[in-house]
Parts: C-alpha cells; structure tokens; sequence
RNA sequence: UGGGGCGUCGCCAAGCGGUAAGGCAGCGGCUUUUGAUGCCGCCAUGCGCAGGUUCGAAUCCUGCCGCCCCAA
C-alpha cells in the first residue's frame, strides 16, 4: 500500500488514467481475439467491468445467474441475481453491445448455500453464505461455464487484487481498504485464481461510478448491496424457518457461568455467538452476550463480555493460496475487522486444521466463520472456525 | 388478623419536602456486500390505591390493598 493507492484516495477529483485492457484483466497483447467471459450480477461493479472488457477489444460475453427465485426477493433493493437485477445486467449488456446469457441456478444455489445457510444455523454454528457462494455458484460453476465457452479468462466485480508473484498469482488485498473483499474469497483455489480476473481490485469505488456514469450505464447510481442477497428485509431467521421447519425449537438460556437458567428462547437459529441484543434478559448491572450455542441440547449460553474474549481458533477445511511466508501473519475473523497479528500451529491448505493463537484477545469469534490468513495484504489463505478457546 | 419490613418504567435500582438518576431489556437510526459488535437517539406529567398536611410531596400523616420476614 503505496503511494499509488495514497494519492488515489487523496485526490477524489482528477480521474485517473486508466491502465490498459491487457493489464486490466492479465491477458498477453492483443486483446483483438481474446474472449472474456464477465460474471454480471446487475450491479454497478460487475457492469463496469464488462464494460472495461467491452472496452479493451476483447470478445465479452455477460453471464448471469438467476440464484433464487422471484418475488421473494422482488423490489428489495441492493440484491443481486434476481428479477430487477437480471434486466438491470441485461440492459447494460445491449448498451455495451455484448452478448448475455442467464442461467437458471436457483436449484443449485438453494442446496449449496441456502439450505447449508439454514443448517449451520441449526447446528449452532454462524454461516457466511457469500462465501459458499462464490465457492459453488460463481466459481465452480460459472468457472465451468466460462471455460466451455472457451474463453481466455473469467472476470468478476470484487474488490481483490490478483498479482503475479513468485510461485504464481497471488491473492492481494483491495487498493480501497474500506471496499477489500478478500475476506469473502479466501477459499478460492490456486487453479481457480489462474483464471479468474478482478479489474476492479486496484481503484476506488469512486472511480467506479465514475466509469459506469461516464459509459452511460443505468445502474451508475444504483445502491450497493449489503446483507445476504436471499434474505428480504434482513430477517434471516424466517429463511431459516421456511428452508427448515422444525428448526424453530425452544429452550433455555443459560449463564455460561453460573449455569444458571435466565430465561427461555424460540430457537438457536435466532442466536449467534457474540450477539447482545435480542436475548430479552433484564435486570442485569451489564449486558449479556452469547458466549456459546449448545444446539443439541438446545441452549444458548450467555455471559458478561469478558467471557467472548477468544485465545485460539481452530480451523478445519483450511485452504492456502500460493506459498507460505515466512513472515508474521495476521488473520481476520470477521468482514469487518482489521487483521490482527496471530500464530499458527499446524499446516495451512489442502482441507487440513490448524490451530491460531490471537496475540491479544479476540471478542465474538463464533463457530462457522471463517478466519482468513494475510501475510501483510497478501491472502495466503483461511479456514473456517470449528471451535474457540476462552482468552481467561 | 401480634410484631417488623417493603411496594418508583418490562426487570434491577437511586431519590427521603422542592418539582422522577443510572443500569439491564426494548424500540429507532448510523455503520456494514455474512452473522455480530460498536456508536447515536428514544423510552415513568408520574412513584400500589384513596384521602390529608404544605406555596410545593415519590418523599410527612391517615386509611385501604398487595407482597416478604419473625412469631417461644
């Protein structure tokens, strides 16, 4: 992080200039010839990026995956893949001139993420369904796709940077701090990596904007999406409900300390660890947390905030990206965190476990997460959390 | 049916004659391409009920109601 990304984010204004198409998307000269297939979710990223691969002379072909049905999902804005999202994708491919296709994968993204989604809920664990996403649906099998297709690369609209490194491309973090993705994308494969572009990894989201207004495309202006695309009006547990009925048992609320039982709930499914809000327990000289979710026994433990302080994670099905440096590492556990400095016990990649120890105390480290591995911004891969130890 | 104590927001709890702290819970918002966290804001014209004293009462007096404790 440089002084290319510090002039970036210090001069808003002046536009800067663009780098070329090859460079954009990693391809050899000429790109007269090149085909480029761009996954388009109807959303301003995915569309400035066809829109830099209509732009470089390439062949581009637009493809979107219907994940979900609508109506459900209708008028919700900021989702992706459905209904408005689809003709929005649609729309700025006829205004580029390129060719777009839909695929019906709401069968699919239903058995892989949604119904995975619902069932990390049951078992007490906190899933994060972009990920399973982008693993199944977007790079598994659009990467299918775009290779029958025949095309030279697949693109998409994420804010990482893939970067050539020693032992082949690298996984780097966004320019933009506030907009970095890698979070989301640590289980990508090294044979997926070498075929995937992210134009979008090293400019701001400003210039983004600023692009798709300039190219004249509908969706300049239109919101960025947040929270879980299949889930309306951020009321997760209903999906939960919907997907798996009897998931909605009650029981008791127990404190994780004292065992005694506080209060009752309506379900595991509507707890995740290091959640305050909604365990409707009063009386208490300080908040409570979720300290732990013992799903057979249907119980929610809850504790003061020194008891979410989290030592150690263990990871299973970890991943690696590239090699190993010998450097210190940071890992993060959550989207929206900075990294923070931790060692490593066991070996990272090919599904193994292995074993972080936080340097200082990590809070609300909860089970079906998962912790991603950095050496500096570089993304050498992740796994997802099994279980924690208490930092006291 | 003798004595003592207590009844203030859903819960806990200050206040003890001068015009209802705070915490927890809840609600709303901000932040955010997972779930959380965090931050900001809101949340008792009324202090068990009814009278009385006083310029003025949750605070003093009387009665009633309801809990709790002690009672060889």
């Amino acid at each position: 992080m440089s002084k290319l990304s510090a002039s970036l984010l210090s001069e808003p204004t002046p536009s800067p200039r663009l780098p070329s198409g090859a460079e954009l998307f990693q391809l050899p000269e000429p790109m007269a010839g090149k085909r480029i297939v761009v996954a388009m979710s109807g959303g301003v990223d995915s569309s400035v990026v066809a829109a830099l691969a209509a732009r470089s002379g390439a062949e581009v072909i637009g493809i979107t995956l219907q994940l979900y049905d609508h109506g459900a999902a209708n008028g919700r804005k900021g989702a992706c893949c459905a209904g408005d999202d689809i003709r929005d994708a649609r729309a700025v491919a006829d205004r580029l001139g390129i060719a777009h296709y839909v695929f019906d994968h709401a069968n699919s993204f239903r058995a892989e993420v949604v119904e995975r989604f619902a069932d990390d809920y049951l078992a007490g664990r906190t899933p994060i369904p972009c990920i399973r996403c982008n693993m199944g649906p977007k790079f598994t099998d659009l990467f299918a796709m775009a290779q029958e297709l025949g095309a030279d690369c697949l693109a998409t609209g994420h804010y990482v940077r893939r970067e050539m490194g020693a032992g082949g491309p690298e996984l780097h973090r966004a320019f933009d701090p506030a907009r970095d993705q890698s979070y989301f994308l640590f289980a990508t494969t090294e044979a997926q990596l070498d075929y995937l572009r992210f134009p979008l990894g090293g400019m701001p989201k400003a210039e983004v904007r600023r692009i798709a207004e300039a190219e004249g495309l509908r969706v300049a202006a239109k919101p960025d999406s947040q929270d879980i695309c299949f889930v309306p009006d951020g009321d997760y547990a209903a999906v939960v409900r919907s997907v798996r009925p009897a998931g909605a048992a009650p029981g008791e609320i127990v404190h994780a300390a004292s065992g005694a039982v506080l209060g009752t709930h309506q379900g595991v499914i509507g707890f995740t660890v290091g959640q305050r809000r909604g365990l409707e327990i009063g009386g208490q000289p300080e908040p409570l947390y979720v300290i732990g979710i013992d799903a057979p026994a249907r119980r929610v433990m809850v504790g003061p905030r020194q008891m979410l302080a989290v030592g150690a994670a263990h990871l299973i099905e970890t991943t690696r990206i590239g090699l190993l440096p010998d450097v210190p590492l940071t890992a993060k556990v959550r989207s929206l965190a900075k990294p923070v400095p931790v060692t490593m016990a066991g070996s990272l990649g090919d599904g193994s476990a292995a074993t972080i120890r936080f340097a200082a105390p990590e809070y609300g480290v909860a089970p079906g997460q998962a912790a991603v591995i950095y050496a500096g911004d570089r993304i050498v891969g992740g796994g997802w959390i099994e279980t924690t130890e208490p930092a006291f």
